[in-house]
DNA sequence: TTTTTTGTTGATTGACGCGTCAATAAACTT
DNA sequence: AAGTTTATTGACGCGTCAATCAACAAAAAA
């Protein structure tokens, strides 16, 4: 039965079945044993390819970032102006493969596990930075000086949207989010703040 | 050695190391025995007061909550106008008391366990409307119809400054949380948003 | 064909934590 | 003085779970 480069398909395996395990727990407590159990294959298998429960989670986590990174180049990519690059970032944001309860659900949780594990602080510490980034090339040229302070607040307040994707029962709705913190930004660019 | 009397001491003792245990590990994976012997008692002791953990974290939220209210409500008394009541509620949820490390990392994890335990998410449920309720009565006589939409976008944003004060390793700066907060309404206030 | 590498699992272990119970003791009640 | 209520704990059963191991199977290499 063995067939040969197994790794990298179990892997990829392990990795889906984490966040859908965790999106349906809504929890960390989620067994070795039932993801791999959804994933097809024994603990003992999902022991040998990743070193354990913690590095599961991780690489759950690189991948949804991974995807997430993909998806606002693939729109950066195709807009030209500020307008239009702000509206990729948050439109990649919301899309429905990242803002989907699943994954919000796991965001939820890593941030938790950022507060005490290395690793996942430093996942995401890049993921921040890369936001914040992405955010200021977007903002300069619309909002001048003030555009730090301004992805400061837009990247709080999509965390924020985050959350309440994650609380709400409802179906998602990207769209509102989108429109949301399009508003903030909107109106953040008439510059007259005393 | 027995005093009576000891039921509302000993629960105030639990709930108050229940903030600071969560606080310290940052996450629910917390035991009751580490909880009973930073309050000064043994764990059968903590499972006799309480039935079992859940209830004291709920216990602890509650608390949290009711301090939280207590706040706002004497800010609210002191308010006059609109400007003031926005301020006041602002200054509560930032507040030296509320916007500390270990509540706020108390408050991600209450999240967490939103997802899953109906009498968390209830409680929760009760926490959004108050805000909300208060949030409208404050908003709506200066930004008139759009005070939901802008009630929303503040209450997430509020959320989003949490986590991030969760996630932070510096001290924590209720000062500059208060005046994002405060910027996002200054300014969504000139209704010419198209 | 033997050996080595890769894939795979059932069974086991060792640790840990929640909740319970029996037992003790001081304080109130009658 | 006897009985009841309240406070308190040590010990422990029972379940759970991460991680390991020994063993087996198939393919690739020698």
């Amino acid at each position: 039965m063995p067939k040969v480069g197994m790794k990298p398909i179990r892997k990829a395996a392990l990795v889906k079945a984490t966040i859908v395990e965790i999106g349906q727990k809504g929890s960390l407590d989620v067994t070795v044993a039932q993801i791999a159990r959804r994933a097809g294959m024994s603990s003992a298998l999902a022991h040998h390819y990743f070193g354990g429960k913690e590095e599961i989670f991780l690489a759950a986590m690189r991948h949804v970032m991974a995807i997430y990174a993909a998806e606002v180049r693939g729109g950066l990519a195709l807009a030209d102006g500020p307008d239009a690059r702000l509206r990729a970032i948050l439109a990649a944001s919301f899309s429905a493969t990242n803002f989907r309860r699943d994954v919000v659900s796991a965001w939820l949780n890593f941030w938790v596990l950022a507060q005490t594990v290395p690793e996942a602080r430093r996942l995401l510490a890049v993921y921040y930075a890369r936001l914040r980034s992405n955010l200021l090339f977007a903002l300069r040229p619309i909002t001048g000086p003030r555009a730090e302070e301004i992805a400061a607040g837009l990247s709080a307040m999509i965390d924020g949207l985050y959350l309440r994707e994650a609380l709400s029962q409802g179906a998602s709705d990207g769209a509102a989010a989108v429109q949301m913190a399009q508003d903030f930004v909107t109106i953040q660019r008439r510059e007259d703040v005393e």
